[in-house]
DNA sequence: ATGGTTGATCCTCAA
């Protein structure tokens, strides 16, 4: 099997893009972030006559996350216990949770924390630890169990294209590394780094980002031991920055499962 | 060419 995670940053603005990909990229499961719609205005049918279902959430033009799935999903969750509201206007629509074919997964768009001195800061940080407590539940279930999605966190210095750049800003300050860490120690691997120790998978869309490949590698799939024990390979598609109307993220692949396993010794 | 973003509830906010 093969799962995804992509920030599309619209679907409405991406859907040709985004389908496209799906059919071109044989992916099973799509994990999706910053759908920027209510269920009302998704575009479930171009999905749809694509073989694609999808579950989504999403209450007004920010955020949103989601699933597009050639599997049937079961159990479908919006939010976690305990996560945190944001001001007067309440819970936001950052986690979907769903399992597929026995594997649990979450589409996670992490809040961005603005800059250190912001309230979106603390938030960010109440948010990751509420995701943190919960998780940790999660995995006493021994299933096969991913968290996939925009983390807003470049957890080493080479995650970003330049440490002077982002000194004082955040995504890279010590609390929020600290934030993605607990998650690691807690027995969640980072999948895709050992296939792939380099690579950003978002690029700003001002001041010229992309061609000169300045960076951030902010777009992540922890899975528990259970889930980690069976992914075969790893891939970031960066040609999905190229080209028209591109999403400022590109996505996140994993190969999984023992039919993928290659033959080891 | 000495510049340079995009998307949404669109002239302001969010990333």
């Amino acid at each position: 099997m093969r799962f995804a995670t992509w920030n599309v940053n619209s679907i409405r603005a991406r859907v040709d893009r985004v389908v496209d990909w799906l059919q071109r990229s044989d992916v099973d499961v799509l994990a999706m972030q910053e759908l920027k719609c209510r269920p009302s205005q998704f575009p479930f049918q171009r999905f749809e006559d694509a073989g694609y279902e999808v579950h989504m959430h999403g209450l007004n033009q920010w955020n949103g996350v989601g699933f597009a799935s050639r599997i049937p999903a079961e159990d479908v969750v919006e939010g976690f216990p305990g996560m945190p509201e944001w001001g007067a206007s309440g819970l936001e629509a950052r986690a979907l949770g769903a399992t597929f074919d026995g594997v649990r997964l979450w589409s996670l768009y992490v809040p961005n924390g603005r800059e250190l001195d912001n309230p979106h800061y603390t938030y960010k940080l109440d948010w990751l630890k509420a995701l943190a407590d919960d998780a940790a539940g999660w995995l006493a279930a021994e299933q096969p169990l991913a968290l996939m999605g925009d983390w807003n966190i470049a957890p080493r210095d080479e995650d970003v294209w330049s440490m002077d750049f982002f000194a004082g800003r955040t995504h890279v300050s010590a609390p929020e590394r600290a934030a993605f860490q607990r998650f690691i120690d807690l027995g969640f691997r980072d999948v895709v780094r050992p296939y792939l120790p380099e690579g950003y998978t978002y690029w700003d869309y001002q001041q010229l980002r992309f061609p000169r490949n300045e960076g951030m590698r902010i777009d992540f799939i922890l899975g528990s031991p259970e889930f980690a024990s069976e992914v075969t390979g790893a891939s970031i598609d960066r040609d999905e920055r190229k080209g028209e109307q591109p999403s400022d993220h590109v996505p996140v692949i994993v190969d999984w499962g023992p039919d993928d396993r290659p033959m080891v010794f």
